[in-house]
DNA sequence: TGCGAATATGTCCGTTCCGACATATGTTTG
DNA sequence: CAAACATATGTCGGAACGGACATATTCGCA
């Protein structure tokens, strides 16, 4: 199935290399992947900054300590949405949002 | 129901004036709410500039006519994935996604 | 005013996503 | 080493989201 193999490459994507290094994305597939991998090393930074476990991380945005993991492992079956709501209930705001998504950098 | 009342509060907030300023929304989710209210606008904006009807842009970024007047009118239904996945297949870019979630402004 | 195009609104139903739980694997500390 | 804690992985039932369609409303223009 083809949205299948796109998350094992967006999988990959976090261990292997650049997301758009993979074929069959487009342009702006790949830089959605990407931006995706950047909120996710956020939130794992973040975390750790402040020294939460994944528990008490997913306490204070109302989730729970699998979906921290995945969150933080960009899982394919994780949002965007959550990822931004989860920074921003972590204590993130939005100027420090626009950074992560719009900073090339990595 | 907890989330329906949030979701008039956010469909209003586009009409009305500042999503913060309802209450019962954590800092956070107005915050959360703001963002795709700004993502929302750009998408409005760029189809204008780019002189294409909703029924135009939603094949160009495989959508609906019906959804992009959605996305355009920051419906609760409507996503940030969607909303950040549309504005890269109709051309934007990290940076410039990073400049809408980001800047305070309106 | 009236007609056609564009946009808005409501609904349907299949797909995706989420919290929760169970359990495995890994890490720290006594 | 072993217990306690932290993280990773798999699964499930229910909630949210998506494209599509129907239809209403608004808009532009002759």
């Amino acid at each position: 199935m083809k949205i299948e193999k796109r998350r094992r490459l967006e999988a990959a994507g976090w261990r292997v290399g650049e997301a758009r290094d993979f074929l069959e994305l487009t342009p702006g597939e790949a830089e959605f992947v990407e931006i995706k991998l950047a909120l996710a090393r956020r939130v794992r930074e973040l975390r750790e900054e402040k020294e939460w476990s994944q528990a008490e991380f997913a306490r204070l945005v109302g989730s729970s300590q699998s979906r921290v993991a995945k969150m933080e492992a960009a899982d394919p079956t994780v949002s965007v949405d959550l990822l931004v709501r989860s920074l921003l209930a972590a204590g993130a705001n939005r100027r420090e949002l626009g950074r992560i998504v719009g900073s090339t950098r990595r």
